[in-house]
DNA sequence: TAGATTGTTAATCGATTAACAATC
DNA sequence: TAGATTGTTAATCGATTAACAATC
């Protein structure tokens, strides 16, 4: 509190690493999709593949890729590219997923019930514990194998199950009264469906989902694409 | 116009509004928020809103608010703060969303089903015109109040309905492929739910929404924050 | 060795923030 | 007028890119 920075956010972290242990937050977002390129590559029994062709497939430039596998060490091979394998392995530790982390899943409505379907969660990493819901008549009843617990036992599931990611899918307005519990039962990730601003202390992650927001980023560019095409088409140039 | 500064990408656009009409990429992205949290100061019949309060809805910071504002034009009353319904007003425009969109989902399976009921879109400014898929078994089912379409119908289906934006949601083995199909039938732009990198011309904007991605992020800063756990306890500070 | 490709540097670009003059 | 709050400037920060020395 005395004269910190403000900028200084995290200043003596853990670190340890090489030069200071961080990973830029653009950096960690891609990582996500070098590892299911890198999952596709090993599926194919490629085992060595070039900055350039990975860079490719991840649809990022090359420079980024380098720059970005570079905060994890130095994985590559000079004149022959990265091993499959290693850095597949690598990128996985660096993400936390060498073990499989178990998540719950508040909301089993409409989309909630697709999540808890999602052949993808498995696949790549997590395991949903725990199916949670407020309506009593879903409370009881069976999804792909999972119970449907009532939320009043919430912060008892998160105990039992040592829950710290939860995905929320609950209607708009109980969200933030569930995030809340959610986060005094120690649940310190969250993964936001309901299209509200979670409040949460500074050392709980959220990161949102908002489906009508991507569709209103395409819609604008939708727009300025028509008006282009409009200019074009009456040849008012300038 | 004449000496161009480098960073003038794209000088002579449409533009018309006062500096030159563009609205930087991260802009757009949370005008959709400001845009749903000025919805429900409407409903409950606020007036006006500062940039310091509505920006403590948004979760950001006011200066960032006022800045993106800016670039929609002036809209705002100093020593009052802006009027809820004409912002509104603005960001929906801006936002193309001042008539109702009509959408396109490709693949109508777990969580393509729970899209196409999701209340979320049609509040929101678009309306789901048409369900499509591939397997005979859902082709020709009714899915609230929609019937399902045969994928080999698609480009009539997207000239027909006047359709530029889709959302995909097949299994990642036919996303390439489908995705080409809409685009040669004039789709230009994409919502894709599929874990594969789409390729598409420039003129075609793609937004990715990767599920399983998220959690591994949430993963890495889980990991990142139970390392620092484990050096607080240990006492190895620096 | 010759060719290929990484890891890093330095330049550039874009996004965020604090501060404050303009003005309601 | 006095108080409040916008719109904008300038500084800073973080992310991306091209280029290339290091090195397999």
């Amino acid at each position: 509190m005395s004269a910190e920075r403000p900028t200084d956010r995290a200043a003596s972290r853990v670190a340890g690493v090489a030069t200071d242990g961080r990973v830029p937050d653009a950096t960690v977002a891609r990582l996500a999709t070098y590892l299911r390129v890198l999952g596709s590559l090993g599926d194919r029994a490629i085992m060595t593949v070039s900055s350039e062709e990975l860079a490719a497939l991840a649809g990022v430039n090359s420079a980024l890729l380098r720059k970005d596998l570079s905060f994890l060490g130095s994985y590559g091979i000079r004149g022959v590219g990265y091993h499959v394998a290693t850095l597949t392995e690598e990128i996985a530790r660096t993400l936390g997923i060498t073990v499989h982390r178990s998540v719950a899943l508040i909301g089993v409505g409409n989309l909630g019930q697709a999540l808890a379907g999602y052949a993808g969660f498995a696949s790549r990493g997590f395991r949903i514990a725990a199916l949670i819901d407020a309506d009593p008549m879903r409370v009881g009843t069976t999804i792909r194998g999972l119970v449907v617990r009532d939320i009043a036992d919430l912060e008892g599931i998160v105990a039992d199950e040592q829950i710290t990611i939860a995905v929320l899918a609950t209607p708009a307005s109980v969200a933030q009264e569930v995030c809340d519990r959610l986060v005094a039962a120690g649940v310190t990730s969250i993964l936001n469906f309901a299209p509200v601003v979670l409040n949460v202390p500074s050392d709980v992650d959220v990161r949102k989902v908002d489906l009508a927001a991507e569709l209103q980023i395409l819609s604008f560019h939708e727009t300025r694409k028509a008006a282009a095409d409009i200019s074009r088409a009456v040849g008012a140039e300038r």
